[in-house]
RNA sequence: GCGCUCGUAGCUCAGCUGGAUAGAGCAACGGACUUCUAAUCCGUAGGUCCCGCGUUCGAAUCGCGGCGAGCGUGCCA
């Protein structure tokens, strides 16, 4: 189904072409079509006449004329009028947002949604926690906007693999083995294994911190590991499976679901020859012990990653692929994973949701990969950091921080006191449910509604907010499409009569069917924010609608509409919020 | 020093590829509930889009130069 915008971009595309010649149009010249931003100016507008006034040396308004004379509206949408300084105004005609209703009803998996061209393979790798470390606030991010673009890119038909590239390797299990083996309670990991594991490791670190001679004593447990000691790495492969336990509690919790979880061990025996095989190519060298990839000196020196300026002074910036003392880092970790991806998952993308700061180590990546013939298309897909209160950054080593399942709890128990009060009347199960879904949907709405590249400082109260431009919200618009067919007492039935009367059912319409306008733009920016915008605006139409179109004291074909606008709502709001991960539910 | 990101209403933030009079939510004030569940709706008030210059018919958006904040800047990830 071809949507409102790219019908009258045809339409109007067509147009152009009678009367402007193609020799007059720059090379691949298509008009544009955007949705308006305000009702008196229609539903839909081009600035093509204006765009093209220049060059072809016309007035703009005297061309829109011509464009405007040209265009074959069919049955979409009224004559095209000027505005303004030469914009070209499209107000969609009732017959077509009528059959719109109708064709939409009948598309109900995609509602409108066209799959993406050319389909492709797509890992996205996300979340990527530490092991044997507690998920922090700060890993929301990348595991709630992973996991709405895995969705997404899903839903558009995409071949989707989630991975999740956990840090099961790093130096932090010097401190968790030399923990395990000297203050572990061995009753407290009968009963709450993970509660311990995190509890020895924040007392490792912070005995760390303070002394460095016991960093070098819990460098030595590293070193025994990786050396294939085996007492070690009988200790490492329990406390990995017992994290992977209690992060897929929360996963679970989260809805959030891999296909993998090759984390950085998974690649131990690839590095020592890929590091090689860099070296035979040429593209890395021995410096200062440390093997590294230098710059090739192609592009300019303000944008390479492999140079900084200090003091006005270009000095090569390496990318570190072998330490001096013969470790690896991520950085090789990394470059094999690209290898591993492309070749067991034949990946044609490989998206990558990790936090800014990490800006310049995907650049030099990607310039390594890219040097290494390497075309697949990798995205560093950056968000911004969650803020303490004195606005420094939560740190992965700050064992202080606020833990995610605290934050996922008092949400569900600020939900649950909520519906207590609004309605007492439900049973303790719909309630705990309900609470559930409202809890966990909130804490995602929040990471979702706004730009990822925000920062934001951490509050209790901002983050769990239940009114206005919430989940709860969005829910409620849900909840009350549903209620509808509940008072009616049966589910929407497919058939009857479409006319619409009223401009609140209309303004519905059209934001229904710009759903398949909106889906596919989040990925041209990984903006998920902008879903959530559009279905925060659906929602606000359909609280509008309910407000000034009675359904159920209707009757005939207003009636029948009504409730197609009611379950083609419902519809729209359930895949779009199941797109951002959040659950529906149908009382609250 | 240099690089990346950000700077929009009292507060928290939208505003992607340049479009018409810059929008939401919260907080404030004033209205609408014996309801198809008011977790809602309607209204009022609130702005030097950090500053300056430039490109353009048109700039919050693009370019350059400042100011301010955060992060990054060779052997952690």
């Amino acid at each position: 189904m071809q949507t409102f915008a790219q019908i009258l971009s045809q339409k109007l595309n067509e147009a152009l072409s009678k009367v402007v010649s193609s020799d007059d149009l720059p090379e691949g010249f298509q008009a544009d079509i955007d949705q308006s931003q305000n009702p008196q100016f229609g539903d839909y507008q081009s600035n093509v006449a204006m765009v093209l006034a220049k060059r072809v040396k016309r007035n703009p308004r005297e061309l829109a004329a011509e464009i405007i004379e040209a265009f074959e509206a069919g049955d979409i949408c009224d004559a095209p009028e000027i505005a303004g300084p030469g914009f070209i105004n499209f107000r969609l005609s009732s017959a077509a947002l009528e059959n719109r209703l109708a064709d939409l009803l009948a598309d109900a998996k995609k509602l409108g949604v066209g799959a993406a061209e050319p389909e492709k393979t797509i890992v996205i790798d996300f979340s990527a926690p530490n092991v044997a470390k507690p998920m922090h606030v700060g890993h929301i991010r990348s595991t709630i906007i992973g996991d709405s673009l895995a969705r997404i890119a899903g839903f558009l038909g995409h071949k989707v693999i989630a991975d999740n590239h956990i840090g099961d390797w790093g130096t932090q299990f010097g401190m968790i083995l030399w923990g395990w083996k000297n203050i572990l309670n061995h009753d407290a990991m009968e009963e709450q294994p993970i509660e311990e594991l995190v509890r020895v490791y924040r007392e490792v670190n912070s005995k760390a911190k303070a002394d460095l001679h016991f960093r070098e004593t819990c460098k030595g447990e590293l070193v025994k590991l990786q050396g294939g000691d085996e007492e070690n790495l009988a200790i490492w492969e329990k406390c990995i499976e017992l994290s992977r336990q209690g992060l897929q509690k929360i996963y679970d919790r989260l809805d959030v679901h891999f296909d993998h979880w090759l984390g950085e061990s998974f690649y131990n025996d690839q590095l020592g020859p890929l590091v090689e095989k860099l070296v035979e190519e040429g593209i890395a060298e021995e410096s200062d012990g440390a093997i590294c990839v230098f710059s090739d000196n192609k592009a300019e020196k303000k944008d390479d990653p492999f140079y900084k300026n200090e003091n006005d002074e270009w000095v090569p910036l390496p990318f570190l692929i072998r330490k001096s003392d013969g470790g690896f880092l991520y950085g090789t970790t990394d470059l094999a994973t690209v290898d591993y991806r492309i070749s067991e998952f034949g990946a044609d993308s490989i998206w990558y949701v990790v936090g800014a700061p990490q800006q310049l180590h995907f650049n030099q990546l990607f310039a390594t990969t890219e040097r290494r013939g390497i075309e697949t298309d990798l995205q560093f897909i950056p968000f911004g950091s969650i803020l303490g209160k004195d606005r420094r950054m939560l740190r992965t080593r700050d064992g202080e921080s606020v833990q995610l399942v605290d934050v996922l709890n008092e949400s569900v128990d600020r939900a649950r006191a909520i519906i207590e009060e609004k309605n007492p009347e439900l049973s303790d199960e719909e309630k705990a449910d309900i609470a559930e879904a409202i809890g966990i949907g909130a804490v995602k709405y929040a990471e979702l509604s706004q730009f990822r590249m925000t920062d934001y400082v951490f509050d209790w109260d901002t983050m769990l907010a239940l009114k206005g431009n919430t989940a709860p919200y969005l829910l409620n618009a849900y909840v009350r499409t549903r209620a509808i067919f509940r008072k009616m007492g049966k589910d929407f039935e497919e058939g009857g009569e479409i006319k619409l009367t009223e401009q609140a059912e209309k303004n519905l319409v059209l934001k229904l069917a710009q759903f398949g306008e909106v889906v596919p733009s989040v990925l041209s920016d990984f903006r998920p924010n902008a879903l959530a915008a559009y279905l925060y605006e659906v929602a606000t139409s359909y609280h509008k609608f309910w407000e000034a179109c009675p359904v159920l004291q209707s009757e005939g074909a207003v009636r029948d509409t009504r409730l197609m606008l009611c379950e083609l709502t419902g519809r729209v709001l359930k895949c779009g919020l199941g797109l951002l991960g959040i659950r529906t539910i149908e009382k609250m």
